[in-house]
RNA sequence: GGACUCAUAGCUCAGUUGGUUAGAGCACCUGCUUCACACGCAGGGGGUCACUGGUUCGAGUCCAGUUGAGUCCACCA
């Protein structure tokens, strides 16, 4: 067996041991019949992207998942791929295309440019899946999809052409969120509001028919001009109206009458009446631009006003904003508008304002409310998502999310699922040649000699033209779970083991994508899979339900409230997941979101570089609360790195303490271990054991990985290694009981590396490796994995025990763990500290010859002596020995009486009373708490007898300290 | 406007159903290269648990309110 080395060198065996891994196969998901299966599929990274802290940490989440359970022995599948991320590799690609050969996209032609994004995805896209192969994570790689393969292609092109059939897609004219850069169409949830800086026009719309209105005395006064405010004089070309609120005393009289638009050509428009206007807000009254506002657009609709359209799709203006704005951007053209506004003396004021403006997430510009022809979908099975997660088959961690999930669905809106763009799924419809597209109305979708809508396409190419948009990138991942499993064509999914994989196991996201991908998985699944024929779709009776259910109003579409037929059976059958683990966003100590612009983002391959996967994995696991944020330190991960360190010193030092004897095994290991020998100690150890495995088990079930990782930490470097191997010093040095001794720690170790394995997968295999825990059948406790009980070659081959499996071997083996023994364990630990401290304090903590004597009842010696070489070696001293007269020497009170140091100096009084003093104020202050309790009548009578008692003891304990300090003082 | 989260040591965080003297890591101070580990060992200092009130024998923990930080949804010119 090998020599373990001083100090663990991450690289090489990270390198040596994840092509180990692949070479066996160890990630494949295969499924044997009946055996339980836990699958995830990984949030689909975008095909362009690299790795940061947000895809450590997430990533991290999924392989410790996946690993746990393949060391409970259920069949684990990790799906791995990439998302084709439609704007923004086209914008990367552009962006590229631009600097290196000055060229826009459409300077190529759809056919090139494509071609061009498709050898950068090529060339770049398996990046971040090779980093995720440093992180270790365990994923099925044989199973890689991308969004844009042809079967995945293909499957997106199904759902759409089901959703067509199903009444579910129209298309519509209507006001979409349109971004000026990426000139496409966004789905709302693409827009981010942002207060943004800017000014307010107070402007004066001359009234073509002076009027009259009346002052607070009630003097009737000549009225010339209406007073409104806006945030965008840009548009006033495009004005067709102004609008006031009906019931607005000052301003009813004047509906029905005229003003002149201020700007643009001379023209007259309307004064309305619409409920839209709040009188209340700025002056009550509002220029209405139907081009260029949601509202205004459907106060327009209302009032059959003309449609002014002042915007080209770029943002600039166009020649209806008036000759000396054209051509303008539309931020210049606001500059130069006011302009204008002011030297034609329109312009009252400029106030310096600031408002919410929508943001193109992606382009980080204010996207324009535009009126485009686009494709909707109007969602499927809203109903039973919600249901799904109120009734709890699908459950959120933490729980609070599904407040949000339902208030969304609850809100839901139409989903514009196209796109101006070219990467991406080209929308399967074609166009009958020669009809006039804009004029098409809802009958025509539904007339096969207009529109052609299929997976193949029409029979007659020639007379067809097909649809220029391509769908939302959403609009292919939402179907992520099952389409890559193979979905919808059965053979694939036979192939793929789709009845045994789906639904999968747990999905392990951020949730600042709930609406966008979350949500829409469990729609789309509900949707597609399932049903008799293992297709999904509706039944029968739902088709009639839905019948001509084309709305063309995307806001109220969704009251049409489908009433869920399928049976809870079935719903289980179809969620996409059972699971859904929102993990918190990783930010920087100032709390900022990790960005590549703020540029606060570490390279997640140079923190390995440094510290090691393992080290990066444990120490992000370690701060990242259940659902909570995760404020970035590296100090952590540096932690992280040093637990290992000392993972990996312990098993040196356990090697170098003893033969390694037969580890191939729980039962070998077992064998070793003698029932009779059993200590303290050793009891101590085992119930911190099983407690711990308590812990990682609540951990996993209860996604509660920091508590996990804490537990495994404080147990590993705290019990066992500061205490239990120190002790076991001692006993390894007894012939009689150093083969027990060194079994208890192959043990503890062999336990600890398969509890750790899933957070630092690296150093566990190897460490498995070394000291000879391979080999083996699978352990006692386990019924056997995928391929029966055969050898273990790698660690994660092997069954991991429950904490009640270890306890029942234990027990099987004459161990039964007694849980007394803690408490005796931790009296020599405060034992031990104390002696510690008292040679600090008396400056000889580096000596290790001096000698201790104890003063207490025969009782406490008798425990003491016991215990006595073990802790000479633990505190530095030749000699702890009983006395039985009080001594003038430095002395303190610990739990087994006082206990004196003879370091050959002679005493300095002063300097003892004041350490001794300060000790007794601290405990008579304690003793006045405790009394005070135990005198209160309301505590004694209602406070619980266990509770009672313990207050009894604690007091009685802290007289007898105090009692024995008072002597010592006065003995000075 | 609506929903939610958070506030504990200088920093980052634990603190299970209320119950001894509120913990860890990092940082800081002291001592130590003691034959696993200086990526370490031993010891130490450091907290009115944001504030106010309530429930209770007992509150960091439960309830209400206040303040502050942040997130999501909606959004008016």
């Amino acid at each position: 067996m090998a020599e373990i080395t001083k100090s663990y060198e991450a690289k090489d065996v990270e390198t040596k041991w994840y092509a180990a891994w692949q070479e066996a196969k160890c990630f494949a998901g295969r499924a044997a019949p009946g055996q339980e299966t836990y699958t995830i599929v990984i949030p689909p990274p975008n095909v362009t992207g690299i790795l940061h802290m947000g895809h450590v940490l997430n990533n991290t989440l999924q392989d410790a998942l996946i690993r746990r359970a393949r060391l409970e022995g259920k069949a684990a599948c990790w799906i791995p791929g990439t998302d084709h991320a439609g704007i923004a590799t086209q914008t990367m690609v552009e962006k590229h295309l631009k600097k290196s050969e000055g060229k826009g996209r459409r300077d190529l032609g759809r056919e090139e440019f494509l071609k061009r994004v498709w050898s950068w995805r090529d060339e770049k896209g398996d990046m971040i899946l090779q980093q995720l192969r440093e992180l270790g994570c365990s994923c099925d790689w044989d199973r890689t999809h991308f969004t844009m393969d042809p079967g995945y292609s293909k499957a997106v092109l199904t759902s759409f052409v089901k959703l067509f059939d199903g009444g579910h897609i129209y298309r519509g004219k209507r006001m979409v969120n349109w971004c000026p850069v990426s000139l496409t169409a966004l789905s709302d949830e693409e827009v981010e509001m942002r207060p943004t800086k800017g000014f307010i026009y107070r402007l004066r719309y001359e009234l073509v028919e002076p009027a009259t209105t009346t002052d607070a005395e009630g003097n009737v006064i000549p009225l010339t001009h209406l007073i409104l405010e806006t945030t965008r004089p840009e548009t006033i070309a495009a004005d067709v109206a102004v609008a006031v609120h009906p019931d607005d005393p000052r301003y009813q009289h004047l509906v029905g009458k005229r003003v002149w638009r201020p700007l643009g050509e001379r023209v007259q428009i309307p004064i309305i009446a619409d409920i839209a206007v709040d009188p209340a807000f700025a002056a009550g009254a509002l220029k209405v631009t139907p081009a260029h506002d949601k509202v205004d657009y459907e106060i327009g609709q209302r009032h059959s006003l003309p449609i002014i359209d002042a915007l080209n799709a770029d943002g600039t203006l166009n020649e209806f904003a008036g000759p000396e704005l054209a051509g303008m951007d539309r931020f210049a053209g606001r500059k130069k508008a006011a302009e204008i506004l002011e030297a034609s003396g329109a312009l009252i004021e400029a106030k310096p304002y600031e408002n919410n403006v929508g943001y193109s997430q992606r382009a980080g510009v204010p996207i324009e409310p535009r009126l485009t022809q686009q494709w909707w979908l109007k969602y499927p099975r809203v109903e039973e998502a919600k249901q799904v997660v109120r009734d709890g088959l699908i459950q959120m961690h933490p729980e609070r999310w599904t407040k949000v999930y339902l208030n969304w669905l609850d809100n839901i809106q139409d989903w514009c699922i196209s796109r101006q763009l070219w990467w991406g799924h080209r929308i399967p419809v074609w166009y009958a040649k020669g009809i006039d597209r804009e004029q098409l109305t809802e009958a025509d979708l539904r007339d096969p000699t207009k529109i052609h809508v299929s997976l193949e396409g029409p029979v007659d190419p020639e007379n067809w033209t097909q649809e220029d948009d391509v769908l939302d990138t959403w609009a292919s991942s939402w179907l992520w779970p099952f389409a890559t499993l193979g979905w919808p064509n059965a053979e694939e999914q036979a192939k793929a083991g789709f009845s045994q994989f789906y639904p999968t196991t747990t999905l392990a996201t951020g949730a600042d994508i709930i609406f966008f991908w979350v949500a829409r998985m469990i729609m789309a699944g509900l949707e597609f899979t399932g049903g008799d024929d293992g297709q999904g779709g509706m039944t029968n009776d739902e088709c009639r339900m839905t019948n001509g259910a084309t709305t063309a109003d995307p806001k109220h579409s969704a009251l049409g409230i489908r009433h869920s037929s399928l049976s809870r059976e079935e719903l289980a059958r179809r969620i996409p997941f059972k699971h859904v683990y929102f993990n918190g966003i990783v930010r920087d100590k100032q709390g900022r979101k990790m960005s590549k612009t703020l540029g606060n983002s570490p390279d997640p391959l140079d923190l390995i570089a440094k510290y090691g996967a393992d080290g990066l994995r444990f120490g992000i696991l370690q701060i990242a609360p259940l659902g909570q944020d995760v404020k970035f330190d590296e100090d952590r991960i540096e932690g992280g790195k040093n637990f290992c360190n000392k993972l990996w010193n312990a098993c040196r030092f356990r090697q170098m303490s003893g033969p390694m004897s037969d580890n191939t095994s729980l039962a070998a290991i077992l064998a070793r271990v003698d029932a009779s020998k059993l200590d303290d100690d050793d009891h101590a150890l085992l119930a911190a054991l099983i407690d711990t495995m308590r812990t990682v088990e609540r951990g996993f079930t209860e996604f509660e990985f920091a508590g996990a990782t804490q537990r495994l930490y404080s147990f590993f470097w705290n019990d066992f290694c500061d205490w239990y191997v120190e002790v076991a010093k001692a006993r390894v040095q007894d012939p009689s009981v150093k083969d027990h001794a060194l079994a208890v720690q192959d043990l503890v170790i062999r336990e600890f590396l398969l509890m750790f394995e899933p957070f630092a997968p690296f150093i566990t295999e190897e460490l498995w490796s070394l000291l000879g825990y391979v080999g083996g059948t699978t352990s006692v406790s386990s019924s056997g994995g995928p391929d029966g009980a055969g050898p273990s070659l790698f660690l994660q081959d092997t069954r991991i025990e429950t904490a009640d499996g270890l306890v029942a071997a234990l027990a099987a083996s004459g161990a039964h763990v007694d849980a007394a023994a803690s408490g005796r364990v931790d009296k020599l630990k405060q034992f031990a500290t104390l002696a510690r401290q008292l040679k600090a304090d008396q400056l000889v903590a580096q000596k290790r010859d001096v000698k201790f004597l104890a003063l207490g009842h025969h009782a406490d010696w008798l425990a003491l002596e016991k215990a006595v070489s073990k802790l000479t070696r633990l505190v530095g001293a030749v000699d702890i020995s009983r006395t039985t007269e009080e001594l003038a020497l430095p002395a303190t009170v610990t739990p087994f009486g006082t206990l004196y140091l003879d370091t050959g100096i002679k005493v300095d009084p002063a300097a003892e009373r004041t350490r001794l003093t300060k000790e007794l104020d601290a405990i008579t202050k304690h003793i006045a708490g405790t009394e005070s309790r135990l005198g209160n009548v309301a505590f004694t009578s209602k406070a619980p007898p266990a509770v009672l008692d313990g207050a009894k003891k604690q007091l009685a304990d802290q007289q007898a300290k105090r009692d024995e300090l008072t002597r010592l003082l006065k003995a000075l």
